[in-house]
RNA sequence: GGGCCGCUAGCUCAAUCGGCAGAGCAACAGCCUUUUAAGCUGCAGGUUCAGGGUUCGAUUCCCUGGCGGCUCACCA
């Protein structure tokens, strides 16, 4: 069995095209290539009227006109397109003849030549020598219609940067995003730290683990659901300002705005509280979209979002009461707010406390109508096993989370740093676990330990960043802002 | 996990009621010295996702499975 065994016609036609070079002492895989310019450099300083001279270019060739003895070809390489000329009486007859042989589309060549612009103004490249850099055995997908299909654009990412320009300034602006973030982060005296991927306990957030083995320790580990408990312990030990960026892991469900690994954001501020990190948000969202898009009046979809803060704020309690005339203030038990929502016909699946029936009600009534960003405040005690309760109210906590366009896209409190009530959280977490909640926290007495020590009050906040791109970058799945989406086998 | 839709040439897509498997691009053999999805002539290219069933005959109808998309539920 050799390599051209395993290759499909087209292909096979290609790899003797690389054969036949190097039969003719041409290599087709050359180690070096020969770059004076870029091709964006090449337009930019063509049209400032300067004069180049010869230039030589690279680039992969994406299509091929030919008229008999000249061929138009254009080539991109990272930074744009630009046309070759490619005359038989400037190149000779013989290479000419073998251009057209032995080059196809998809193929990395390098031209030199004098830059002209042609009679339909067109800057374009005359040659007077081209290499292969790189023979495609493989060809290219059809050049008018692209690569539309999405099996393929996931699975070879590859081929659907190569003929997809805007996703590649998808991944362009999402770049920009987490840089717009760390810089901010960064000037605004947090540091930046990494913590465990694998952990002994997962927790910091409700989800489901991924659990893995280790073989010479002889115990289960989780990958982490959250950094959120082991950045806190770095604030006990007296860092003031830290933050992650990092993946998160969470078996649950895959769809449109939820893959099994993500990119979350979280920084913790010791001495700063909720409002704190109310403008960490604001401040981000206007970096990020500046840097996205350079404005702060961005489209989603069908929804003009205007992105200058300050940000719109209500409570949980009066943004439900708006929407589904209950108060969960009257009815601030399980079976009343049950029995409220039977009452109203109102569908929302059976769950295992009153704070779950709050989040649902939530979700299903005001979330999807929360299109200006909009801080949501006053989350229920019993879902938010981190936050510390309101002095006037124990009930809910010192929460809020941040929508935009009917989507949340970040998540803070003012840290709960009270380790009697952090344990009194953890236990009723368990019991949660105990009555069938597969996301409830376990009991973390490493984590008590370090709150006994003195946590200072805290202001910490969660942001998802895929989420943020898909925003900033107006794409409404998730995996078209993931290079590699988990996919089936 | 449920529901719905899809899977045909390397790519983008057709195929009427169940009746020989088609086109464009790409490729191949040619023509053509300023093209822009270049044009023209010719030629080739298939496990119709897989397996099973119904039928004289299945891309088409039925069943099972795979993969993908949308959506509902859950979660960020």
């Amino acid at each position: 069995m050799e390599f051209i065994d395993t290759l499909d016609t087209l292909e096979r036609e290609r790899f003797l095209k690389a054969l036949r070079l190097r039969e003719r002492g041409v290599e087709p895989y050359p180690p070096r290539v020969t770059r004076t310019h870029t091709i964006a450099e090449t337009r930019e300083q063509f049209e400032q009227g300067k004069d180049l001279g010869a230039v030589t270019l690279v680039g992969r060739m994406t299509a091929n006109r030919w008229t008999g003895k000249i061929t138009f070809a254009d080539i991109r390489d990272g930074t744009g397109r630009i046309q070759l000329f490619l005359r038989q009486d400037n190149l000779g007859a013989e290479t000419y003849k073998d251009f057209l042989k032995d080059f196809d589309l998809g193929d990395f060549v390098q031209a030199s030549g004098t830059l002209f612009k042609t009679k339909t103004g067109e800057i374009t490249v005359q040659v007077a020598e081209i290499i292969m850099l790189a023979k495609a055995v493989a060809p290219m997908p059809e050049k008018f219609h692209g690569l539309t299909d999405k099996e393929t654009r996931y699975r070879q990412r590859y081929l659907d940067l190569m003929v997809n320009e805007e996703v590649r300034e998808v991944f362009r602006a999402r770049q920009r995003i987490l840089t717009a973030m760390r810089a901010y982060l960064d000037r605004s005296g947090f540091i930046e730290v990494e913590t465990p991927a694998l952990q002994p306990l997962y927790g910091g957030a409700l989800a489901k683990p991924f659990t893995t083995y280790h073989n010479e320790l002889k115990r289960d580990l989780y990958l982490r659901i959250a950094d959120e408990l082991y950045l806190k312990r770095l604030l006990v030990g007296m860092f003031e300002r830290v933050y992650e960026i990092s993946k998160d892991f969470r078996n649950e469900g895959v769809d449109a705005t939820h893959l099994p690994e993500f990119t979350m954001m979280e920084c913790y501020q010791a001495f700063g509280d909720l409002s704190d990190m109310m403008k960490v948000v604001e401040d981000i969202f206007v970096e990020c979209a500046l840097a996205a898009q350079g404005a702060l009046q961005i489209t989603y979809g069908e929804h003009q979002v205007d992105l200058t803060p300050p940000f719109a704020r209500v409570a949980m309690r009066d943004a439900i009461l708006e929407k589904t005339e209950i108060d969960i203030y009257v009815d601030d038990t399980f079976d009343a707010l049950n029995a409220r929502i039977e009452e109203k016909h109102l569908r929302v699946e059976p769950q295992l406390s009153w704070g779950k029936l709050v989040e649902k009600l939530f979700g299903a009534y005001v979330e999807p109508t929360l299109i200006a960003p909009t801080f949501v405040i006053d989350f229920p005690t019993d879902i938010s096993p981190f936050a510390k309760k309101k002095p006037d109210d124990p009930r809910v906590t010192e929460r809020f989370e941040i929508y935009v366009a009917g989507a949340e896209y970040g998540n803070a409190f003012t840290e709960l740093n009270d380790p009697a009530d952090q344990w009194e959280r953890f236990m009723e977490q368990q019991g949660n676990r105990a009555r069938g909640d597969a996301e409830a926290q376990q009991m973390d007495d490493d984590y008590v330990q370090a709150l006994k020590h003195g946590l200072p009050p805290t202001g910490g906040l969660g942001m998802g960043v895929d989420r943020l791109a898909m925003l900033l970058t107006n794409q409404h799945s998730i995996r078209d802002v993931v290079l590699y989406p988990q996919l089936r086998n």
